[in-house]
DNA sequence: CTTGGAATGTCAACAAGGCTGACGTAATGT
DNA sequence: ACATTACGTCAGCCTTGTTGACATTCCAAG
């Protein structure tokens, strides 16, 4: 906070402000993750799987393509944590009604269960840290967060929100 | 933009907007990794060689017990990475002087060089963002940033500033 | 001076979750 | 008819995390 220079200055800049930034992010992203991780320890389900049921459950019916780009891995990699929520009937499998050869991913009642337990412990992070930074603050991060990422993330990130 | 009321509201703590922040953390940290990845790739060191070359950096003569604690992994973790580093000579490792248990940790000129051009790399993009998102938007994401920390990492992270 | 405990290093084994390459199958589009 | 697309799967590899066990070195307390 001491040297922020919030506005009066072109020159803020400087290499140690970014790094600042760059520690900053490593910290947070620790922070971020550990809420969930907690309960993933345990059940035999790591990050890949929250993930999965994150984006699942955000855009309910989408394909394996769409997904595979949203989390930026192989198709080996996805289809590995994917068999194991279809096995354990967390996550359905539809095929695509218009293309057959496309496979529709639904959460079961036990998958949103899950995916709420998870979603709530990181919400409950966030939320704090929001209400303790403040509204401008959190309308800044998000303008940073969205600054940092390359186009195509981009355009995934806002297509999220749109529908 | 559209939708997170800077200022205006005590209810913007919407799920709906705490699940964007989220999503924006995780597609975020992919393009702050992204640079010095694509340095990485190629020759034989990871993620895992480029932090523990940066805190070594920032803190020369650090012990291994404080960039354990920073890292946030085991020994034989670090262990690992350090060998492959210090066979490489990219990092000295000096017996402490007041406590001989101690191994005190430095850069080497290559190590130093490496650094540099990992850390380069990652500035250029947190520069971009920064520039793109404006000063006031970057006090808010660092105030949020710190917001996201446990206490044990805000400690760490603020002991970084103060040398 | 001896001894307990702390800091460090190392060996072995393992797991998660990335990756590539190759191949099969079904459905679609040309 | 044929090439392409979407998906699944087998096999194998790498990095980076984990635990447990154990040796060494050294400081400090008794």
């Amino acid at each position: 906070m001491s040297d922020t220079h919030t506005g009066e200055s072109l020159l803020f800049l400087t290499d140690e402000q970014l790094r600042q930034g760059i520690e900053g992010m490593f910290f947070a992203y620790r922070g971020f993750t550990a809420a969930p991780d907690q309960i993933l320890e345990g059940i035999s389900y790591g990050r890949a799987h929250h993930r999965a049921l994150h984006f699942i459950s955000r855009s309910p019916g989408m394909n394996v393509n769409r997904l595979l780009a949203i989390l930026g891995v192989t198709k080996q990699s996805l289809n590995r944590v994917l068999r194991t929520l279809i096995d354990d009937g967390l996550v359905e499998s539809r095929v695509g009604k218009a293309d057959k050869r496309e496979r529709h991913l639904y959460l079961t009642e036990d998958g949103a269960a899950l995916e709420t337990q998870l979603s709530e412990a990181q919400r409950a992070q966030m939320r704090a840290a929001y209400r303790k930074a403040g509204p401008e603050a959190v309308a800044g991060f998000r303008t940073v967060l969205e600054a940092m990422m390359d186009p195509e993330l981009r355009r995934l990130y806002t297509a999220l929100r749109e529908g």
